[in-house]
DNA sequence: CTGAAAGCGCTAACAC
DNA sequence: GTGTTAGCGCTTTCAG
């Protein structure tokens, strides 16, 4: 186990002090041209790395962030830390991962490890049973940067970095009042989540600029769930006026749909369109392939970096005013065979 | 932003000495039972949190591992990282992630961070493009543990936890076999990369073992897509004595497999039977759905992390003669329409 | 331009 | 049992 070579081991060599290496090292004023280069190869020859723990020590920094996530399995967190340690990797940071598994005590002891490494800030999306956010808050009130994405809660003004749900979910729909649906269906999420709230509001809204009626026996209040999809088109199609089309509020609702629908011998999209939202890797390859919008995860995760890093070099207090802090990302609707019954045009408007 | 409070507040608080708060809220011994109870309690009052980096400088322990894999975009990694962060959270370490995508030079730098940071081990997925191992070899030889998973190199004599692909491929290929299948096609990787020649000799092996032969017309070699799994069965079906069934080396060949025969009209699983490899998400919902061989990602995950655990308590040393070095996860069939065309029952043997 | 010295917060040796 | 001291590797005053 060849030891570790520092600072010391270079000004012994060099017969400098450590203060000089070190400030040649870090191209810091107050050092000759020639020491600092004789210096810099030296520390190169001697294949020298500087200490980050001993750096983070004295600076107070340590070029890492915490990430806290519900679970690295699920798809689209971990195409978000897709983008979110690419950025950082770009700008010299590392990326410490957290997994609350839904669970707020986690997500305390992943911000209680957080603090103890120094993080220089964190990003998170918030665990679906978290209803108390004091440990959230606390960290913004020691001056820790920290930002949301996907799930924030606008209510704390912490920043974040969110799709534009409510958008989203008016494409959904709107695609499919012009693709010629006029009885559209929605499979709602469960409303304590902001997301599927929005969803659900933009789903109204574009029925209501299109001159459609809402009618609340098209909403199906369901679990999230492939078996949710499927009681939701049995549920629909039992009524006496029953739907012709059906925007679930995500993609494996939206699978469970097209499943029962086969199994009733439905024909889609030609008797009955169908779209999700979040454009899960399985939309593509499925018979008839889904419909769905995009949420832009690994873009996401880049934007996420880039906020954070301007909180931690802005210094967190000045960040509130001083830059957006609030990102809506624009979905981006991925139409499919599942709600596609005329050809795709420029000219979808009546 | 209120001050972080140290060791040496709360000496000061009770009039002790910071070596003494140390101790009792280390539970070492050589402190009263009062005094310890005494400090716990007021560390607590006082929110301390120890401070990681602090402790790391001192002790040379960091507590946290580092884990290089080509992409968190990827749902195979996103699976294993979950099972290590779930086992190393578990026994207080942290999870730093770096991503590779694919390249050595990257992987480079991703050690040499680890090592900046004091990482007590490192994980690592080796990268597809990389030949040149002397990056892990050097990790080795500094005496940090170091574990491989899913993508190692035996060469390099450091112990690693994979899944067993040759016998994986065996039972895909068996399985068909029980099906009634009897030229049965395999469609390759490439064969550069262990893994996929692994899989070729399970496949041969299992069709030896069951008095098939082995012929080499039916050995398609593509380069793991959608688009190679279409041209294998162009290619297969054209051939004057077409197989009935394909084992493919992954689940995204076997997709594309499936979709060109379906354009052809050929009955799955009832003209031709088809299985992939590695459980893929996708492969439970399409039509038909799709057998398949899973990896165990999370225990594997799971398992990489306790063999390095060892390796870190045990002194990096001794290990290589101590541990086991080189664990062989089971494969599990999941066995799913486009290979079944008769009932499966405990007595599948001829 | 370089050196000496202090200190980030913690723990481990060695006193007492 | 508790205190004193030193030091992990680095950066940053303050002197020279």
């Amino acid at each position: 186990m060849s030891r570790k070579v520092t600072i010391a081991d270079i000004a012994r060599e060099l017969n400098l002090t450590g203060a000089t290496v070190s400030r040649a090292l870090n191209n810091r004023p107050g050092t000759s041209e020639s020491t600092r280069r004789l210096v810099q190869a030296t520390a190169e020859r001697m294949r020298y790395q500087r200490d980050r723990i001993a750096y983070s020590l004295r600076s107070g920094r340590s070029h890492i962030i915490g990430v806290i996530i519900p679970s690295a399995e699920i798809n689209f967190f971990g195409s978000v830390i897709h983008g979110i340690e690419n950025m950082a990797n770009q700008h010299g940071y590392n990326v410490l991962i957290y997994q609350s598994n839904e669970l707020p005590a986690f997500e305390r002891k992943g911000i209680a490890t957080f603090l103890g490494t120094r993080v220089d800030g964190i990003l998170a999306s918030i665990a679906k049973e978290t209803t108390d956010f004091r440990h959230y808050l606390e960290v913004k009130e020691r001056g820790l940067p920290l930002v949301f994405f996907d799930r924030a809660n606008d209510s704390l003004h912490i920043p974040s970095v969110v799709v534009d749900d409510f958008k989203g979910a008016w494409y959904a729909t709107e695609h499919l009042v012009h693709q010629g649906y006029r009885r559209i269906a929605h499979i709602a999420g469960q409303q304590h989540l902001k997301i599927f709230r929005d969803r659900l509001e933009g789903y109204k809204a574009a029925l209501a600029a299109n001159n459609l009626p809402v009618d609340d026996t098209l909403i199906y209040y369901g679990n999230v769930s492939i078996e949710a999809g499927r009681q939701a088109v049995r549920h629909l199609l039992a009524q006496a006026r029953p739907p012709d089309a059906v925007f679930a509020v995500e993609d494996f609702s939206a699978l469970g749909a097209i499943k029962e629908l086969k199994d009733r011998q439905v024909s889609i999209p030609g008797e009955f369109g169908v779209i999700g939202f979040a454009n899960e890797a399985f939309g593509e390859h499925i018979t008839p392939s889904l419909s769905s919008i995009d949420q832009q995860t690994v873009q996401m995760g880049k934007e996420a970096f880039k906020l954070l890093l301007e909180m931690i070099e802005g210094g967190a207090g000045q960040v509130q005013h001083h830059t957006k802090s609030r990102i809506i990302l624009e979905p981006v609707p991925v139409f499919r065979q599942s709600s596609l019954r005329r050809p795709l045009h420029g000219g979808q408007q009546p």
